[in-house]
RNA sequence: GGGCUAUUAGCUCAGUUGGUUAGAGCGCUUCCUUGACAUGGAAGAGGUCAGUGGUUCGAAUCCACUAUAGCCCACCA
């Protein structure tokens, strides 16, 4: 006997153990179509949220559904290193214990991170053990394991080796917090309120004049980064600009230094911003270095890489932070007259992604990727119709990034990631910026030192002469080749024959340009082939507000908060009911509610059938029935419908439509009619057989939306045995055409029970108007001409709750208060049953109700066109609606046989 | 500065290629504790589909413009 209430707790902890145990998530490469999807690994650091629960969700109905289809499905689950991310962590516990990485030295720390990711590291894989991910985990992946990183190894290799990697000297995005450059999308802008300093350069050989217009004593310069001034080489004016002609190729004085710095004519230069000249820091500002590069300026580096001021910045500000700096500066300026005059200003001011600190501008030596070569095929991909983004909108946010792309910075001034297998001679590294220094790239150290022997004729070198660069790669050189790495490239496997090219990527939009974009490229350069068919692109998670959700606004949601309280499957439903791949979600608690209250429904149907099945002596099979009743074969034709829908909806990726389809199929097809008609059926042991029948489909409909619940019942209800699952049963596909026909099911008998609820619907308002209680049965009249209304009386008086229900022929002119339905006009006869007042007035509106429909046929009708033009569908329906009156379906036919 | 998206019921959102009376959940109103379920059932109120113009026999749906909101990209000091 099923327990009175849903217990998801147990019975998640009952079956996710038992499918993992058994193998049901493994898949080994087999005959047959196969389906395979790798996860978005999440941070090693990372604890699950809204977004996951959402991503993941969304796989899993996928993955649930293609299995039980009976495809080769492999889900293949990970973790992502994290560099920054983790470094940052790790280093943050060390704090506590007052010491710094560099303390430890480069190995421990290392040595320390694994620690920290033996121990912390798994909890977010356990959490998605509690989403009920069908993950396959015996080939759960980490970027930085052995496989993965002697893909990294390889790809660096070949990729040096094909030009497309090079090192050089470069203004890139750096964390004076974190201590490493960042990659252009690893920077996030954000609105500053700011303002733009004016200052006054004296013309070399004259004196600072007064305060006031241009002249030829002084030129004025606007910044918005007064504290680079040191770092000053130069100025600009744009070489049309007339106003400054004249000054162009003569010096100015660089204030509170006393240095003369050229002025220079140069494109960039913008006329009508501030006032047309421009301070020039080449090591400072990735324009400014362009112009640098251009005219042959001296690059003067006057910040620490944490972002405090050295020696260059003169004596005065040597070891100030740059904030600091920058007021010290400003003040200098005023005090000795360099300072015109400041105005506000607004601009957009980079931050890291990872602590949010404002990133510099600085030059230095990185290694980058050659990303224009890798990017035309990625882009061909998409054009062909190869690989398609879901919705499809997404593609053009691709191709527009894409064909702008920039080349990559991939080194990181970090400890914890893959470190460059890019090596050169002891002593030989640090001695400049030459670009010119012998570098030896190779997979492995050994091979390196063959290079090395062979390039420099010393045979005697040994690997203690060599020296690995410091630098590791950026997290995502190992995630880009995720979809391949994890399959055992670089080794020719079976794994990747057949899981790869993978069928759908699912993630959320804002990491289709750090991942999504460069696994196409690493994809089709080390496989040939796109990495996956199909990029399903959904949005993000928000709170109630639209606003993101942070752990310091307090406004996020814990999934495993609300699995807590409402169970995995009731968190699973309700966020597949309320997405939309088009938008983003907004959600609040009380959302979760709905999947609560569906597996409640659920439970309760299901505990109904077996108390219900408990009195039935007998059980016929689906093979055996015949005779079914009109409702009878209605829910066996929506089943049938449910069925097929899903399939096609969930071809589609509408995850939301599969939700509503199903949660409707059940609640309002199964529960609302068919249940209630079952309880009171003629023939109640055919009618629980077909009820048997249609719930175990449902339930399988169900599973991929809410595994636990749906395995529970099959279980209880003895669909199945111990030892059987849910998870692999066959995604049902509906009746087949000699079920159909054996049955006599037809579309016809579907809308004739359609029509005969409309009548029931159409009694139960009257009454509800009239106020007439459910307790007092009435007498009704339904005015139809069709023939086998009169059979259903029975089943008929009980829904409507009516002594007598009479029939009489379509047209007839009943008596007021009356209803038109597609079934017929039904009448309620109220003598004695309510007064007379509320009647009349009741009538006077349900008069004006009907001529309004029949204007509006009419209106219709007396377009021409209309009937030329309208599908067939709609004439018919017309012929249908029109059916009390027969003038007008008379105008309508000869309309209709003008125009056919 | 460039690009994308949205605007439909009090709220959150559906509405597939234009086609009968624009839907759901929550909230609200009324009734119902009838043996699966009150986390429920029945009935109901509530919409000038942001605005203007256009295409069409027909527009929430297609086009143009306007307004408002949001997101992404971008080196303007």
């Amino acid at each position: 006997m099923m327990d009175k209430h849903y217990d998801a707790k147990s019975a998640e902890a009952k079956w996710y153990p038992l499918w993992e145990k058994n193998g049901y998530f493994h898949q080994e490469p087999r005959d047959g179509e196969s389906y395979s999807v790798v996860i978005p690994p999440p941070n090693v650091t990372g604890i699950l949220h809204m977004g996951h629960a959402l991503n993941q969700t969304i796989q899993d109905i996928l993955v649930r559904w293609r299995r039980m289809q009976g495809k080769n499905t492999l889900w293949l689950p990970g973790t992502d290193h994290a560099g920054i991310a983790t470094q940052n962590v790790v280093e943050k516990a060390l704090r506590k214990e007052g010491k710094r990485r560099q303390d430890l030295g480069r190995e421990a720390f290392v040595e320390r991170v694994w620690e920290w990711k033996k121990q912390y590291g798994g909890t977010i894989v356990h959490q998605q053990r509690m989403l009920g991910n069908s993950t396959d985990w015996s080939r759960e992946r980490f970027t930085l394991d052995e496989g993965c990183s002697k893909a990294v190894a390889k790809v660096f290799t070949q990729l040096y080796n094909e030009g497309l990697i090079y090192k050089g000297n470069y203004i890139v995005n750096w964390c004076p917090r974190c201590g490493t450059a960042l990659a252009n999308d690893e920077v996030e802008h954000e609105a500053n309120h700011g303002h733009l300093w004016y200052v006054r350069y004296p013309v070399a050989g004259s004196a600072l004049g007064a305060k006031g217009e241009l002249n030829k004593d002084y030129i004025c310069v606007a910044t918005t980064r007064p504290e680079t001034l040191p770092g000053d080489t130069a100025v600009a004016v744009n070489p049309k600009d007339e106003r400054f002609a004249a000054i162009v190729g003569k010096n100015v004085i660089l204030p509170l230094t006393g240095r003369e710095i050229p002025v220079l004519a140069d494109d960039y230069v913008e006329k009508e911003f501030g006032t047309g000249i421009v301070k020039i820091t080449p090591a400072h500002d990735p324009n400014d270095f362009l112009v640098g590069k251009r005219h042959g300026l001296e690059e003067i580096n006057i910040m620490t890489d944490d972002g405090h001021m050295n020696e260059l910045a003169g004596a005065k500000y040597v070891g100030m932070d740059r904030f600091e700096c920058r007021k010290a500066l400003v003040a200098d300026l005023e005090a000795e007259g360099y300072l015109d005059h400041i105005e506000d200003y607004d601009n957009q001011v980079g931050h890291c992604y990872r602590c949010h600190e404002v990133v510099e501008s600085r030059l230095s030596k990185q290694w980058f990727v050659r990303m224009k070569p890798l990017a035309e095929p990625a882009i061909a991909a998409v054009k062909s119709g190869e690989v398609k983004f879901v919705p499809e909108r997404w593609s053009k946010i691709y191709f527009n990034w894409m064909e702008n792309i920039q080349d990559w910075c991939i080194s990181r001034q970090l400890w914890w990631g893959h470190r460059i297998p890019a090596y050169t001679l002891c002593g030989e590294r640090g001695t400049g910026n030459g670009e010119d220094e012998l570098v030896f790239v190779a997979e492995t150290a050994e091979e390196a030192l063959e290079q090395a022997k062979a390039k420099t004729g010393n045979a005697a070198l040994t690997l203690a002469d060599l020296e690995q660069d410091p630098d590791v790669l950026d997290t995502w050189f190992s995630s880009w080749l995720w979809p391949f790495s994890t399959l055992g490239w670089p080794e020719k496997t079976p794994d990747l024959d057949k899981f790869y090219p993978t069928s759908d990527l699912v993630t959320a939009q804002d990491i289709i340009f750090f991942w999504v974009a460069r696994m196409m490229m690493a994809g089709i350069h080390f496989m040939g082939k796109p990495p996956f068919k199909n990029i399903v692109i959904h949005g993000i998670v928000r709170a109630a507000d639209g606003s993101k959700m942070s752990k310091s606004k307090g406004n996020s949601l814990d999934p495993l908060e609300l699995i807590d309280a409402y169970s995995a499957d009731a968190l699973r439903f309700s966020i597949a009911l309320i997405t939309s791949l088009d938008c983003d979600t907004k959600v609040n608690k009380e959302k979760f509610e709905i999947g609560r209250n569906f597996c409640t429904k659920i439970w309760n149907a299901a505990r109904f059938m077996e108390m219900q099945e408990a009195n039935i002596a007998e059980r016929v099979s689906m093979a055996d029935i015949k005779d079914l009743t009109s409702d009878e074969k209605h829910i066996l034709w929506a089943t049938d419908i449910a069925c097929k829908k899903l399939g096609e909806i969930l071809e589609n990726y509408r995850i939301q439509d599969g939700a509503l389809a199903v949660y409707d199929f059940f609640w309002t097809q199964i529960c609302d009619w068919y249940v209630e008609y079952a309880k009171d059926a003629p023939d109640k042991v055919r009618a629980f057989a077909v009820l048997r029948d249609v719930f175990f489909k449902a339930l399988k409909l169900l599973h991929p939306y809410m595994p636990f619940i749906t395995e529970e019942v099959a279980h209880q209800l003895g669909y199945l045995k111990d030892g059987e699952t849910i998870m692999l049963a066959e995604f049902p596909k509906g009746y087949s055409d000699e079920e159909k026909s054996a049955w006599g099911l037809s579309e016809e008998v579907y809308e004739f029970v359609n029509a005969k609820r409309e009548a029931i619907t159409a009694l139960r308002a009257l009454r509800a108007e009239y106020k007439v209680s459910p307790a007092v049965f009435v007498k009704a009249t339904i005015a139809t001409d069709d023939n086998r209304a009169a059979l259903e009386v029975e089943s008929l008086k009980k829904a409507m709750r009516a002594e007598a229900i009479d029939f009489t022929a379509a047209g007839a002119d009943l008596p007021m208060p009356s209803k038109l339905t597609k079934f017929g006009t039904v009448y309620l006869s109220l003598d004695g049953l309510v007064d007379k007042t509320a009647e009349s007035k009741r009538i006077a509106a349900e008069l004006a109700k009907l001529a309004g429909f029949i204007k509006a046929f009419e209106a219709k009708l007396s377009n021409e066109n209309f009937v030329a033009h309208a599908p067939e569908a709609v004439v018919a329906d017309a012929r249908k609606k029109l059916a009390d009156n027969k003038e007008k379906v008379a105008q309508l036919e000869k309309l209709a046989k003008l125009f056919a």
